[in-house]
Parts: structure tokens; sequence; C-alpha cells
DNA sequence: CCAGATTGCTCG
DNA sequence: GAGCAATCTGGG
């Protein structure tokens, strides 16, 4: 017997088909997954079986090596998960083995091939030896000198931990442990096991006859039998998760499986605490936080068909479920159902391909759906299932937009208008809550020299250094996490003029305090919410009245119901708006409705201030008035005027190089063949390619970066065209090119 | 001359 | 990406 083998951990250009020979006894089938030797040193990995034959492939090497072993049956792949792999590797352009990855637990991997964490400690040998070592001549070279200076300071460290601080390649490392001053020390990585205790399932909810209409419309697309979607479009507060409820009892009932995604669990505790009381034991939740054992356990769980509901991030919609009847996107306009690293797939075009596959109903819900989904409904392509007024009779907030220019004309400096300050102790008085939100990613307090004007800069990046407060002061890079204790002098002159600029929630909170001296203020961003249950805990102290302002970041801003809040205020509105992004009206029209929607969900009408510089921008003007078809239809006008989403697809390509000559000699090239592949062999694709040109943060962590964008129709065509230039681009040496398809910021 | 670093090549 | 052989490099 022999067997057609892909491996899972291999570059891009050697992601092919390699034969083997099926050892007697061995029960291998297409799908299996075994390991295999591969190389000169016959290296054990781990690969998935894509053909059998009895006649050995005509391309065959003599001898063919032996399949060395086959993963426990419950790792095999079969048709549907076969199908799914190839789908992502052909859509996302990744390898199959990565995508195979990206469906197969974490714990099938780890609990075959051995996971050893690899550290090397100095024998027995004490500094004094070293000192002497480095200054004789027993070690010559430059690098394996610095690894001893390492081991002055450390006993024992991490293998790749030495490696980054040191430079050092492997060749180095084993040198030194062959001439006995060092040696390795291995030890295996183990899992964890958890197990969840059982619920209190709840009765089904109660619709008002708007929502009870739209299950009505959801219920028929569901029973149609064929595959569909729809976009189930309600404002905040319009009662859209009781419909989507009622949408999945519905598929459940008719024995057919649902996947129900969230953006974050973390940011939406209530969603999923909902599913857990409603549906009991009979729900898996998935997402990143879990354990591998956690999620090995409820993957088995969903393969044997024992679960039928899961409720997760976006990483739930590869699970191994069969005949699926229904798959939710709550809030599908949220950037995090796009994959950021390989398979770079969406999480919206995987669930179209599912409900494909099995005649089911894809479900978008939000109250501001991103362009391409609203255009799709406008093209009926979608069902339209409109939401339009607010449960229960509650009223949208008044809204009020603030002009900041007046405010620095009145020589008010601070982050709060008189305004806001005005309405923040009037509510303080009167005994109800406030929210203010400050949406600036990252926008927290630089230092900067006022002699020379540098900020400072990581020293590894391209980009300024951020000021927190939080463990102790120090300077932290928000691109590489390098942190460093804030210097007395300007490093690049050397003055003693450095000077705070910006303000963050720090300042804020700061500023508050000043202000408004009897307020209680939390303040929560990724400062204060570094572990998850301080996330919940501060969260509950608001709700339990423990304070009269939450302070904080875009996470302020998510579904949560604070039934006491009667004020929200926006800080600078404007921020987010010029971007250099084509999303960034989009997103800033987003989050702007989602947080003044946040104000006055009980009883009590409320008040939304928005301070900007721009009070006459259109997109701050509708977001004021929550009117997203307005705003949908200026601002899909534009991405038809411009050529963007969704009138083209985006493609990203990125050069990576440690040396800026290798890099600008590889973009030059890079266009070259590009140019060249469209004008002869793909002269059939229409496209337009830009750049290249330096990335938003040209170097991270001493690599540099070159990208270029094209706007074409990706076709199976265009994705062979791509194909054939990351083969030919990522076999370069310091150098690679990584490629992501309709990325969600450019 | 030679240890050490760098480059190129292949993998079934 | 890993391993290995061939080739280059620079101090003695």
């Amino acid at each position: 017997m022999y067997a057609q083998v892909r491996l899972t951990e291999i570059p891009y250009h050697l992601d092919r088909a390699f034969g083997y020979l099926v050892p007697p006894g061995l029960d291998v089938r297409v799908g299996s997954l075994v390991t295999v030797p591969f190389g000169r040193s016959d290296r054990r990995l781990s690969g998935v079986v894509v053909a059998c034959s009895d006649m050995p492939p005509a391309d065959a090497v003599q001898p063919l090596k032996q399949i060395a072993a086959v993963y426990p049956e419950m790792f095999s792949l079969d048709d549907n998960m076969m199908a799914l792999a190839r789908f992502l590797s052909t859509h996302t352009l990744c390898t199959l083995g990565c995508a195979i990855r990206a469906i197969l637990p974490p714990g099938a991997f780890s609990g075959h091939v051995d996971q050893v964490s690899v550290s090397l400690y100095r024998r027995l040998r004490t500094p004094e030896e070293i000192e002497a070592c480095l200054a004789g001549k027993t070690v010559r070279g430059t690098v394996q000198k610095a690894v001893l200076s390492f081991f002055l300071t450390h006993e024992e460290a991490d293998a790749g931990l030495i490696a980054d601080s040191t430079r050092a390649g492997k060749a180095q490392l084993t040198a030194l442990v062959e001439k006995g001053w060092l040696s390795v020390r291995k030890e295996p990585i183990y899992r964890t096991h958890y197990h969840a205790g059982p619920q209190q399932p709840s009765p089904p909810p109660v619709l008002s006859s708007a929502q009870q209409e739209a299950a009505d419309t959801l219920r028929g697309l569901l029973g149609s039998g064929r595959a569909c979607a729809a976009l189930l479009y309600g404002v905040t507060g319009s009662g859209k998760t009781k419909v989507i409820l009622d949408t999945i009892d519905r598929a459940l009932e008719c024995g057919r499986g649902v996947i129900m995604m969230v953006p974050e669990i973390a940011l939406t505790p209530q969603t999923v605490s909902i599913f857990l009381r409603r549906y009991g034991d009979r729900v898996a939740v998935m997402h990143s936080g879990l354990s591998a054992g956690e999620r090995l356990d409820a993957w088995r769980r969903i393969r044997s068909g024992e679960i039928r509901l899961v409720v997760g991030t976006r990483s739930a919609v590869l699970v191994p479920m069969e005949n699926i009847g229904l798959i939710v996107l709550d809030e599908e306009h949220e950037h995090t159902y796009k994959s950021e690293s390989d398979p770079k797939y969406h999480a919206r075009e995987v669930a179209s391909f599912l409900c494909g596959r099995d005649r089911a109903l894809l479900l978008l819900a939000s109250a501001t759906p991103s362009l391409e989904s609203f255009y799709k409904a406008e093209q009926k392509i979608y069902t339209l299932v409109p939401l339009r007024e607010r449960y229960g009779g509650a009223v949208l907030p008044e809204t009020e937009i603030v002009d900041l220019r007046q405010e620095l004309r009145h020589g008010n400096l601070s982050p709060l208008s008189d305004r806001l300050y005005e309405l923040l102790s009037e509510k303080r008085r009167q005994g109800e809550q406030s929210i203010l939100f400050l949406n600036r990613r990252g926008y927290s307090t630089a230092l900067q020299c006022r002699a020379c004007g540098e900020p400072v800069l990581c020293p590894r990046c391209s980009v300024s250094l951020t000021y927190h407060a939080a463990g102790g002061s120090r300077l932290l890079c928000h691109a590489c996490g390098y942190a460093a204790p804030v210097p007395r002098v300007c490093p690049s002159c050397g003055a003693d003029h450095l000077s705070y600029v910006g303000f963050g929630t720090q300042k804020v909170e700061g500023e508050l305090a000043r202000q408004l001296s009897d307020a209680r203020v939390l303040r929560m961003d990724a400062d204060t919410t570094g572990r998850r249950d301080a996330y919940d805990r501060l969260l509950d102290r608001f709700r339990n009245g423990e304070a009269d302002v939450l302070l904080g970041t875009q996470m302020v801003a998510k579904g949560h119901d604070f039934p006491h809040v009667t004020l929200v205020g926006v800080l600078l509105a404007d921020a987010s708006l010029y971007v250099n992004d084509f999303r960034a009206a989009e997103r800033t029209f987003s989050l702007l409705t989602q947080v003044v929607g946040r104000a006055g969900r009980g009883e009590q009408r409320g008040i939304a201030v928005i301070q900007t510089y721009s009070p006459d921008h259109a997109v701050i003007r509708l977001a004021a008035a929550q009117d997203y078809e307005a705003f949908y239809r200026g601002e899909i006008a534009v991405r038809k005027s411009t050529q963007f989403p969704p009138f083209c697809d985006l493609v990203q390509l990125t050069l990576h190089a440690r040396k800026e000559e290798v890099l600008k000699e590889a973009g030059e090239s890079l266009y070259t063949r590009l140019c060249e592949l469209s004008r002869t062999e793909y002269a059939d694709l229409p496209l337009t390619v830009f750049g290249p040109f330096a990335a938003q943060i040209y170097k991270i962590n001493e690599v540099f970066r070159l990208r270029t964008v094209i706007k074409c129709r990706l076709s199976v065509r265009m994705r062979a065209l791509l194909d054939c230039l990351m083969r030919e681009f990522a076999v370069q040496k310091d150098l690679s090119l990584t490629v992501d398809l309709n990325p969600m910021s450019l």
C-alpha cells in the first residue's frame, strides 16, 4: 500500500503531496492523521493522508520511506472536514496543513507528537570560569561569546529566549553543548482538564409583534430546505437576541445543528450567560480562553453528535458539526470575525460555505451592518429582516454635539467640555450613572522632547512608546511589547525637557478627580483589566452602583446593559475618523452608534454628548441621529466611486525583511513579477496594483515591512496568480511574503 | 591554516 | 523550516 501525505508544518513552497509506504498492519485511510519521517534526518512530522493506492505513485523516488505511526482514529478527518480544510487553504492562501491545524483541537497534536520545551543551563560551571573562557581562545565565535556572556547572569534559560537575545542559531548552541559549556534540558508540556458544571434551563422568551414577525420570516427561511442568508437589522434595544433565540430553538427542534458566534466572549458575557442558562449542558462554549483539554473535550462531544449547539468566537465556525441548520453571526460588522493570523479567514465566508453544504440558514445580525452585508441585502442576495422599534417603548437617547474648537477658544484645555462637566455633576446629584468613552486606540500618553521635538521611540519599532502607570510607571511599545523605565533625559538630544503629550484614560481620571471631586470613578482599559476576571469584577461593581462614572476605551461601548446609565459622553469622536483606512467612517459610525445606544436603556430617556473637532462631519451627525440607512447611502456611494469593497476585492501583500536593502529590492522585483504575470499568463484578469509602499508601522521588532495592494476580483484564476507569487517569493532567504485577502484594515 | 559563519540545496 | 555539505572569511 502507498499513501500520499500532506505535511502539517511546512512552508508554503513545500505544500504538496509526498509519497510514503504504508507498513502492513497500519490502518491508514484518506483523512488519517499520521507521523512520517522527513528530510535527511528523518525528523518526525505530522501529516494527513490525501490519497491511498495499491500502485506506487508515478513520480515516486526510490526507495520510499514508511509512515511511522497513525494518530488515534478520533483525529482522522472525514470528507466534510477535508473539504473545509481545502476551502480554507484555497480561500485564504495558506498551506493545507495550516488549515488542518486550525480545524483540529490543539490537543490533537500535543498529545501525540512530543511537545517539549527546550531550555539550556550552564553545567556546574561558575561565572568565573566563563569569564576566563571569554578571555581565552577556546571559544572564538562572536555569537558563541555572546551566548556565554548571557550565561554569566543566567543559570538556565529557554532556548528560544537565548536565540532571541543573542541572535544565536542552533549550530552555535550545539557547538557550546558539545564543548561542554552548556547542557540541554527537555520538559514535556502537559495539558490540563476541566469540566464545567450543569446549568439551569429557562422558559422561552415572549416576543412582541414586531419580533414575532421577524422570527416568522426566519423560521420560513429555515424550513425552506435551501441554503439562504438573512440580515437581521435592528437598532440597539430592539430585542434581536430574542429573535435569534427563537430561530435557534426552531433549528434544534428540527434536529439541525447550530453555531452561534459572538465577536468576543469576554466583551459579551451577558449574551453567553443567556445561552448557558437557556440550553444548560446542551451547549458547548468555544473560545480561545479555553485550555487545550477543555477544547478537546468540547470538540469530541460536537464530533460525536452529542452536542448540537455551539456558542463561541470566530473559531467556533470550524467545529466538526454535521447537518448544520443555522449559523448566526451576532454583531456581524465586528472586525474580530476576521482572523489576523494564518489561516486568515473571515467567519462569515466560512459560515456561508458551510450553509451551502448543509442547505442551512446564515443569519447575520447587527444594528450597524457592514457595508458588504447591507449591500448584499439591497441586491436581494440576503433577505433583509428589519426590527425598527426599540423594545418596551424605550426611546433613543437625546444627542448633543459639542464643538471642541469652541472650547479651545474659551480657553478650556481639559478633556471635558463645560457642557459635559455640567451634565456629569447633574447626574451625580441625581444619583444616576454615566459612561465616558475615549475612542482612540493607544490614545495614551507619549513622551516628547520640548528641546528637539523628538518623541521617545521604541528601539525596535517605528512607533513611539506610550506611558503606563500600572505596574510601576514605565514606557511600553504597543507594537512589540518592549518595556523600558521612563527616561530622565531625551534619548536623542540629551536635553532635560521631556514632557507628556496627548491624554489617556489615566489623565482623564485625574481631571475628573479635580473637577468632580465627589464622584466615584471606575477606569476600564487594558491596564486595569489585565486578567479576565478583573474585567468582570469592574463591570459588576459598576452595575451594583459602586461608582458614578465608568471611564474607558472601546470596552465600555460593547453590549452591556446598565439600566441606571442616563448619560454617555464621547470625549473625542473624530479620533477614529481621520485614520488612513477606507473603513474609518464605517468603524466610527458603528462605534458612536453603539456607545450612544448605551444611554437610557431603562425607563428614563438618556442623553449622549459627542465631543468633536468636526461637528459638521456627516458621519458624526448621522451617528448622533442614529440614522444607519442615511449613513449607508452616503458611504456606499463613496465606495462605488472610489472602487472599494463591496465593489472589488482587496489583496494585501506584505514583504518582511530585517535588511532594508533586501526589502527594497524584493519590493521592486515583486512589483515587476506581478506586472509581468498580469500582462502575460494572466492577461485576462482585471486588476490594479498599488505600491510597494511602507507599511503603516514600517518597522516592528527590527523587521521592516513593505506592502503591495491589489484591487481585483478574487476568482480561481486570481488565486492561482497569487499562489504563483507566494511560491516564488516565500523561498527567499532573509525575506518573507504574506498575503491577506480582503483585510479588515488598509 | 582553521574555526566559525554563510550559502545553497533538498526533502518522498 | 531543518539539516547538511560546500564555500567563504578573517585572525594568527
